[in-house]
RNA sequence: GGGCCUGUAGCUCAAUUGGUUAGAGCAGAGCGCUCAUAACGCUUUGGUUGCGGGUUCAAGUCCUGCCGGGCCUACCA
């Protein structure tokens, strides 16, 4: 048995996230530590909400609530909607937990400790209306390159121009709107992780297997330009981690708070701690998975994301955990995926473009959102859902594959044997054929489930459910009945007992219907089919099951016509 | 501007890393079956691999030039 810890991207806590944001990091995380699991391993999966910074700020106060109670609320929000979708995290944290503060401040420490850290004042921008500094991106003006007057200070997002804040004619407030702005100089501190190049270099270097999309992000902040630059780790902000050198104040940092991008990823580790104390265990407890020296060396550790979030996750977090000099557990695996798209175009939480996740479970259940979006998820490239698309892989795969084949096996057996597993016959050169067949894809299927492949995981368990009709039909009791029940009895035994199987093993995806498969089959052994044949004996004659209600209703036109209509514009 | 990824059947994607005749699913066509959610199974149509050059015994795969899509570019997170 293997430790597998396992973490998804944070999601952040400024609303509700849509279903890009899902496919991208939590969902197939949550795929994998279903699937480690069912395989008797141990595993740790841990997720937490992302909560500091300028946008939980701007939101909380757009909400008219205090940034805490907004972020505790948002909290709750997120977690209710993961738990309908069936994210088996075991500890769903937060980013502001007393746990990441000590933490945070703690590295942060070490790292000066160790000569990591360097004060720079700069000159950044100051609004007086806002009563605060604004983030580059937080200044609008007009652009001195193309003229567009709504160019951001970081970039114009017209002409694409690189801009900084003061080079914008009229600048002013993005959040006010106010021309009340002053330069104004702030002392910060930056991580040296120039000073870590090489390290970072190697452990990257170490990582052949990486997809390209990780390796290729991290390689080119390692070599572009002058290398890897040092980075501002704290912010002028209120609502974050307050600065601090472990649990000494540091001279000359107060009322400044950590960068978020500096105390999220700690929330990997922190959010562990927390399960801990959730769970009522001890340091020990959370420290095996976390700390080398204290239990973690056999922990194999996967990160999932999406791309954009690579850099932080294979250079700056990494150079955190290295300059610390303590012995972390470090990333063995990092899976990042792309983008997923919206009818032609990109889903955008800030412009209300596409399906929250709160609308899809509104109208329909998690299973249906889950096969669909791990099916498709953007792997190798960017991916896109139509309504279209969505409907006819539903209803095929889930409804007429697998959801038909529960219905006609139990209704069969039904009509005929009544609501028992029938006995008699036993298995011929069909059955033993379709145990090879089966073996060999469950093995496959295995294979890819280990690899994180995972549209090709899917595209293996639908064969497997494929191969259950292909047997009925060949098979065909409805017409061995009338010469030789016993024969058929023993072709609808090994149907049942296929129901089963396809429980167990489509649990990673579709885990409601998964169990309503198998509280249909009264059977609650969902043991790996190591041993197909032996698998398929589970159910033995004389077990009692019942029918199950339709296991998924088709999506109607009539139903993706209001969808579409429904999800055209954008949301209020 | 710079860097990276990407373009394969009407649609969504494969192709064991340069190796026979480029494969699946869906959609389309035909046949079969009647247990089942008008479901299932079998057969089948469909490709100048974006375009043009080049390297090689051999190119979807490598090089090069165009054309298209996307991501990143360090203070949004």
């Amino acid at each position: 048995m293997a430790r597998i810890l396992i973490t998804s991207a944070l999601p952040y806590i400024n609303g509700i996230k849509h279903l890009g944001n899902l496919v991208g990091s939590q969902l197939p995380a949550d795929l994998f530590a279903r699937y480690m699991r069912g395989r008797g391993h141990e595993v740790l999966f841990l997720c937490a909400t992302d909560e500091h910074g300028t946008p939980a700020e701007l939101a909380a106060a757009k909400a008219g609530q205090p940034v805490a109670e907004y972020c505790a609320r948002m909290h709750e929000v997120q977690g209710d909607i993961a738990r309908r979708f069936g994210l088996s995290f075991d500890h769903f944290g937060r980013s502001s937990s007393k746990q990441n503060h000590r933490l945070t401040q703690h590295l942060a420490g070490k790292l000066a400790e160790n000569g990591l850290i360097r004060e720079v004042s700069e000159e950044q921008v100051y609004s007086n209306a806002d009563g605060r500094f604004l983030p580059d991106r937080y200044i609008e003006g007009t652009c001195p390159n193309c003229g567009y007057d709504k160019a951001r200070g970081d970039q114009c997002e017209n002409c694409t121009k690189q801009l900084d804040p003061t080079d914008l004619i009229d600048p002013r407030s993005a959040i006010s709107g106010s021309t009340d702005l002053e330069v104004r100089e702030t002392k910060h501190l930056f991580l040296r992780q120039s000073a870590l190049k090489d390290d970072l270099d190697k452990w990257i270097d170490s990582k052949a297997d990486w997809p390209i999309l990780t390796t290729s992000i991290a390689k080119k902040w390692l070599h572009d330009g002058d290398g890897l630059q040092d980075r501002g780790i704290t912010r002028d902000l209120d609502w974050g981690i307050p600065v601090k050198r472990g649990t000494e104040d540091w001279p000359g940092m107060e009322g400044k708070v950590f960068y978020v991008w500096f105390d999220a990823p700690i929330e990997y580790i922190a959010c562990a701690a927390e399960w801990a104390e959730a769970n009522g265990l001890d340091d020990a407890a959370w420290e095996r998975w976390w700390r080398t020296d204290k239990g973690a060396e056999d922990v194999r550790y996967v990160q999932f994301m999406g791309k954009d979030n690579v850099p932080f996750h294979t250079l700056s977090f990494p150079a955190t955990m290295i300059g610390s000099g303590e012995p972390w557990k470090m990333v063995d695996h990092l899976k990042s995926f792309n983008y997923l798209n919206f009818e032609g175009g990109q889903f955008s939480t800030s412009q209300g473009r596409g399906v929250f996740q709160d609308q899809a479970l509104d109208i329909l259940p998690a299973d249906y959102w889950r096969w669909w979006l791990l099916s498709h998820a953007p792997e190798s490239s960017d991916s896109e859902f139509t309504w279209e698309n969505f409907q006819v892989a539903v209803n095929k795969d889930l409804a007429d594959v697998l959801g038909n084949f529960v219905s006609r096996v139990t209704k069969f057996c039904r009509s005929k044997f009544g609501e028992t597993v029938p006995q008699g016959g036993a298995h011929g050169d069909a059955e033993t054929a379709l145990i090879a067949g089966l073996t060999t894809r469950i093995r496959a299927y295995e294979r890819h489930m280990q690899d994180m492949e995972v549209r090709k995981s899917a595209s293996e368990l639908r064969a497997i459910w494929v191969a259950g009709n292909e047997y009925l039909q060949s098979a065909a009791p409805w017409a061995t009945f009338k010469e030789d029940p016993e024969k058929a009895a023993m072709q609808v035994r090994l149907g049942l007992n296929l129901i089963r199987l396809y429980a167990v093993l489509s649990a990673p995806f579709i885990p409601d219907a998964s169990a309503r498969m198998l509280a249909a089959m009264q059977t609650d052994d969902s043991g790996w089919p190591d041993d197909v044949a032996g698998a398929l004996e589970a159910l033995q004659p004389g077990h009692a099951f019942e029918v199950p209600d339709v296991l998924f209703a088709k999506i109607t036109d009539a139903q993706r016509e209001d969808w579409q209509e429904r999800f055209s514009g954008r949301r209020a």
